[in-house]
DNA sequence: CGAATGGTTGATTGTGATCAATTCCCGTGG
DNA sequence: CCACGGGAATTGATCACAATCAACCATTCG
């Protein structure tokens, strides 16, 4: 029993807006509040979302009270097409974020909307590749390597922000959060990165990251 | 710089049999050897891949000398398709194989390949998905007892064989065949399954094993 | 200002990696 | 058919790294 059970639904006091208009099948926008749930893992997947702000994180949770990540989605990413009658993931907001929610295509009678899946399939295939890669095997410092350097897609920019707490990365990572911690601190002991509040930081020495993960 | 580096290609004396009819376009049948390389990531991924009969592993090499195996491919499995232009992960027979070669449809013009290809996708995308599950976290027992629940699929064919050497499993688990070796003997301890040979094995306590990964 | 949440740090333990021998298969050739 | 050889697998001893348990800081928010 960890401490990720604690990551509560704060479902209670109606965080969820409603539709920002008055005809929600013109204009399905919707707005999430932090650890908001956008779905759940075995609900009918009766909509696909695009994310346009903020950060959603795509988890289970396991009957041992533990919760795994397995996708972080970026604005621009679709997620919630499913195989299947189901959704396999819960989809939580991790910071206030803005969807699209759009209607699943019938492929077998628009073919052409077969195509941007498609796209969005190999995409997502392509994500859950690189994740099993960051936890196939590895020390701890090889994976937070890997996952910041992931992070950091755009390169001059130099002061990133961590959107997400250490136990959602840990959760990502399959480590615990003093592990995260005590590793960020060992980059920073070693130049590599310089965290300027516990959810900024720097990252120095990109090279030595890219070294570490292999 | 591990065991996975023992791994070496047998490329050497013309394993590859030639296409079993003299019109290679009209039945792209292919046969590989134990161990050959069907194609290797980063080359031009010009060809799609049908599983016909064996198994294969779709794996990658780190510049450590690791060997990490990503998923393995069984009959009636398509793969090798790809978002971009080249592959991204090496594919080898584990077993002696055949496979159908397939030409990679062209979206925009055939957009009907595209619901074909869309299902291959979602279902390689859940495999993969299921691979990160299995890794992210979880001791050795929990990553074995899934591996072994998921390969036999067929629930009551109770004696069943393992295709691939414990190198193919560690590298698939992260683990290393030494706890792969001890963890399988403690679950022979544990009543839960017997192996006729190393390579043959009967579960027999299914619901033991399904309890473990939770 | 005080509570609560999130993050860091320290001490200890446990699990799996590593190093090192054997043993077991299984195919091969005498 | 049996002996042999070599890769695969098992087993043992030790070590290292990350989990766990437990305080302790720092920020934010009411």
């Amino acid at each position: 029993m960890s401490a990720s059970m604690m990551q509560e639904r704060k479902s209670g006091p109606a965080l969820a807006r409603p539709p920002q208009t008055a005809r929600p099948e013109v204009q399905p926008v919707l707005s999430f509040a932090p650890d908001e749930t956008i779905f759940r893992e075995g609900g009918e997947a009766r909509w696909m979302y695009k994310l346009v702000d903020g950060l959603v994180r795509g988890c289970r949770f396991h009957a041992d009270g533990r919760r795994q990540i397995e996708v972080f989605h970026k604005p621009g990413d679709v997620f919630g097409f499913e195989p299947g009658l189901e959704y396999g993931l819960s989809a939580e907001a991790v910071t206030a974020c803005t969807v699209l929610r759009l209607a699943r295509p019938d492929l077998a009678r628009d073919p052409h909307a077969a195509v941007r899946l498609c796209g969005y399939a190999m995409r997502a295939l392509a994500a859950a590749q690189a994740h099993a890669r960051l936890l196939g095997r590895g020390s701890a410092g090889q994976r937070l390597a890997g996952f910041l350097l992931d992070l950091q897609a755009e390169p001059r920019q130099e002061l990133m922000e961590l959107p997400m707490t250490r136990q959602d990365i840990a959760d990502y990572l399959g480590l615990t959060i003093e592990t995260i911690s005590r590793t960020l601190g060992q980059f920073v002991r070693q130049g590599m990165l310089h965290l300027v509040t516990a959810r900024k930081l720097r990252i120095l020495d990109r090279e030595g990251l890219a070294a570490l993960c292999g």
